[in-house]
DNA sequence: TGTACATCAGTGAACGCGCGTTCACTGATGTAC
DNA sequence: TGTACATCAGTGAACGCGCGTTCACTGATGTAC
């Protein structure tokens, strides 16, 4: 029972792993705006109205998709970080692959990028169910600052006064026990990853930015600088 | 006579522009994906063929919205520039005033922001036209560093080997007579700003960043000491 | 082990909707002589 | 100044298309006794 059962929900979560596939794939064809359950269902042979047994409307499809994305580029920092540290990387090498690990999955999954971190899709609002996944990628960086500062400690220029407030509030939110001059750093830090991400994604590097790579090895070095992570390590 | 073409020439112009601010306003109401020229001919009670009197098709007025968008903030930023010039402010002034120029036509024009500066219009590329108004930003930002070069010079790090040549073929093509290590920290800068308001604007500073102007200056603030621009003027 | 019943995935038709674009047309405005 | 003609903005109907969602249904799979 517990095994037929079980038959009946590995082919439930077969099937809906199928749709997401094919909505990714379907994503990466058209984009999100053109994505669409008559057209999944078509791409997988079924009717358009059996996708119902699976998500209740397009938005929870889109929402699991969002959800997924996150989970995914969380996952590939998670893991850029840990093989660093396996191989003896002090904070600011780890800062450096968590960075690149960020822009390589961009790249392969331009996209499910677009997604999370591109503009809003039009009529749609995420649910609260997304907010973990979000942050996996920021707290990877969190984790990184933090070990660093545990170490050597950071220097950082004092933070003007008028963000203290707010820099104490964000450290004790998210961040607690770390420095608000780092806090407020890194905020800053990562909305410029994405930033740098976002343009070369975007095509604004189109006919200025040749050789991406290097480019981005740069930026994000500057990146680590900005957050306190010198130059050793 | 050509006051008459004259007038047949000046009713064009009116009904053009009439058409361009409605789809703008649609544009702020449901987005980019959901711009429709029968939409825009409804609201302005014209039958939706009339339409293709004035643009030949829907991407050639969404061409038409990009390029306006581009001038907009092409020129809040000179303005800013200006004004603060005229006032006697130093390029670290000047780079401020640009900043929160560009942020605060950003918060005013969400949608046309998420226009040039989001994801791609799925199906649409950019023809030419939009090259030009394009760097209007930008070349504020080049004027305000090189007024600075020019003065009292800008001391940046050296720049790593490998992305020298690459740095000088920049500076070569849109920022003559800058040392490249500054043409390479603009670059990175003006995309990192990018990051910056497009977290504010798509919600990724939702239950993050709370004082949002107050974060926005002083990641201004970071930026431009990225460039080498000093604490003064 | 066998039977009666419940669950649930998938079907097919239908609803009402909006879209971009084309086309032959009307009638007003402008031009040339 | 008046007339014949050309230009051009706007009309209305039509084309073919795809969409999300609902609903009553069939038939296979699983469950309880």
């Amino acid at each position: 029972m517990s095994t037929t059962r079980g038959a009946r929900e590995r082919a439930r979560i077969e099937v809906t792993a199928a749709i997401k596939d094919e909505a990714r794939r379907m994503l990466a064809a058209e984009g999100a705006a053109k994505l669409s359950l008559r057209a999944v269902a078509r791409e997988l042979g079924m009717v358009s109205s059996a996708l119902y047994r699976y998500f209740p409307s397009r938005d929870d499809l889109l929402t699991a998709l969002i959800v997924d994305a996150y989970d995914s580029v969380g996952a590939a920092a998670e893991q850029a970080d840990a093989r660093t540290l396996a191989a003896d990387g002090g904070p600011r090498a780890r800062w450096m692959a968590v960075c690149g690990a960020v822009r390589a999955w961009a790249l392969e999954h331009p996209h499910e990028y677009a997604l999370i971190y591109g503009s809003p899709v039009p009529g749609y609002t995420a649910p609260q169910d997304t907010i973990g996944p979000a942050s996996r990628v920021a707290n990877t960086f969190i984790g990184i600052v933090r070990a660093a500062y545990e170490g050597r400690g950071l220097a950082l220029p004092p933070l003007p006064a008028e963000l203290r407030p707010e820099a104490v509030r964000m450290t004790a939110d998210f961040a607690p026990g770390l420095p608000p001059e780092v806090t407020a750093a890194l905020v800053a830090a990562w909305a410029q990853l994405v930033g740098l991400v976002s343009f070369e994604l975007f095509g604004q590097f189109n006919r200025v930015v040749e050789d991406r790579a290097t480019f981005f090895a740069y930026a994000a070095g500057q990146l680590a600088h900005g957050v306190g992570l010198s130059t050793t390590g």
